[in-house]
DNA sequence: ACTCATTACGAACCCCGTAAGAATG
DNA sequence: CATTCTTACGGGGTTCGTAATGAGT
């Protein structure tokens, strides 16, 4: 089980080709027909079907692992080298859409004061990405968001080793479309709109399958899915009516578009940094300014 | 970084020699030696301090990531051989000393009465080896224990893909010999007793460290600690008034001690299982049993 | 027939053991 | 000087590419 042969499965699996895999790694399609043989006699079971190519079941439990495994050896490897750079006067900062606040962007301005030279990046990007991101050293440190109980911590997969600390924590609501019949409540009851029409937007906005889970039930079941981590997309179809999605509260800036807070089950939205347990410089200045006031 | 040289990275700082580490793998010191240096050539760093035989700051790192990958690469292959043999005769139990209860044995009776020919297995060990073994199909199935506040999951590290389902909540006890002061008290509240003796004994009892993350002071300081996962053991040292533990109420039948149960902060004894995605045959039966009912 | 995966084969490379060398305590 | 790690070197095995073969639509 060479990571390189890893690798090349989890391509052969995205391009569902052998030959598309092998261009995109820059291999010959020979090779990659090896190395899924090699595979698949050190395991002792077919992996893919062919023509078309697919997983087979132990193709799809070796999926489940490869791509975790493939990045922590990228995290690892990052985690090593960081140790070489020690004072950069780079800083990358990895944002999911909605964690990108007043005080996030007061904060820069405070970190661009103190430390000089500085070369700020901020990339923004779904949640997920920004974990890896982080984890993978692409980003010095990140910031993510979602939506859990009072002062819960949330959910993160653990895909490494990293700290994370609250920064922000405000109520949760559903933006409205202004003209809609629920937008002049003061409260809502997540459970009642189960049945409404949503946007899946699990790049900007809560995850639907984050609200089943929650309020576990089988609603919250998507009109129109959002692929990309733009909120302005997002606000403006629901200002257009294509439906609902779970945001901050702080996020009611949307024109012709009205949030209400959910108020039923008790939620928050909340904010957390994450970074490598040893950042570099800059990010760990970040972050004892996001976390201390 | 080939799971080959990481394997003996890590045998290397388990055995704090070379030449250990090479007998230990089957290898010559030669080609232990040669691993580190293909590592270290890879990483672009000095991993390890030589004579003696100590992790450099990078060495650190990769130790951080290299046991969960190593574990994680042996999870990958045991979830896919196990689709081999998908009606074995064979069920493994793994089982943390304090989650085994009457409970746990009836179920073992009542799928010895269903399933047949069947051939028990029950191995007792540390809560984190559990999860190894699980992860590792060492084991089909596992039981663990811990502290929660009630209705709450017990902190699992995430090492893998596996399922856990609670089987049992009761309250958490502090174990005092039969004479202590504090012994005729019917409840109590934890943080007062973070200077108090304690034994650490993570095998068995609720890991001090945990106590102190729950309480979040510097307490629980043990004065002794044993290591090996047999309760009649600690309850003996407990019994000779060596220090405290926290153990489940229902261990009160140990001769010559008596439990006192927490009531501050609110918090329970949890037993859960934890078995594979997709677990074998009798796995599945063993954990209906001790699901439904 | 055309596309795509597999197999055959050879050259370059890698990996481990033997054995000799260097360093440390 | 004895123990322990490093280096030099060679055989055997592995890996990748070229090219020919086979299979599917």
């Amino acid at each position: 089980m060479d990571p390189h042969l890893l690798r090349t499965f989890v391509a052969v699996l995205d391009h569902r080709s052998f030959s598309a895999a092998a261009s995109a790694l820059g291999y010959t399609q020979s090779a990659v027909s090896q190395h899924i043989a090699a595979l698949e006699t050190d395991l002792g079971t077919r992996l893919l079907e062919r023509r078309p190519v697919a997983p087979t079941p132990a193709g799809e439990r070796l999926l489940e692992h490869a791509p975790a495994l493939l990045l922590r050896l990228d995290a690892a490897r990052a985690d090593i080298t960081r140790l070489h750079n020690p004072h950069p006067t780079q800083l990358t900062l990895a944002c999911a859409p909605a964690s990108f606040t007043p005080k996030v962007a007061r904060a820069l301005t405070d970190l661009r004061a103190k430390t000089h030279p500085l070369n700020l990046r901020l990339r923004t990007m779904a949640r997920d990405a920004v974990i890896e991101d982080v984890l993978t050293g692409k980003s010095d440190i990140g910031l993510i968001d979602g939506a859990a109980a009072p002062s819960d911590p949330l959910p993160v997969p653990d895909l490494g080793p990293a700290t994370t600390y609250p920064i922000a924590e405000e109520p949760l609501a559903v933006l409205f479309p202004h003209d809609h019949p629920l937008a002049m409540r003061h409260s809502l009851n997540l459970a009642d709109l189960s049945q409404a029409h949503w946007i899946d937007a699990p790049d900007t906005a809560i995850p639907l399958g984050r609200l089943r889970a929650i309020t576990q039930t089988d609603g919250f079941r998507p009109r129109l899915h959002h692929h990309g981590s733009d909120l302005h997309t997002l606000t403006t179809l629901i200002a257009a009516g294509h439906g609902l999605a779970a945001l901050p509260l702080s996020l009611s800036s949307a024109p012709n578009t009205t949030p209400v807070p959910i108020t039923h089950p008790r939620l928050t939205h909340r904010t957390e940094l994450i970074h490598p347990t040893t950042p570099t410089a800059p990010a760990r200045a970040l972050a004892s300014l996001l976390t201390s006031p």
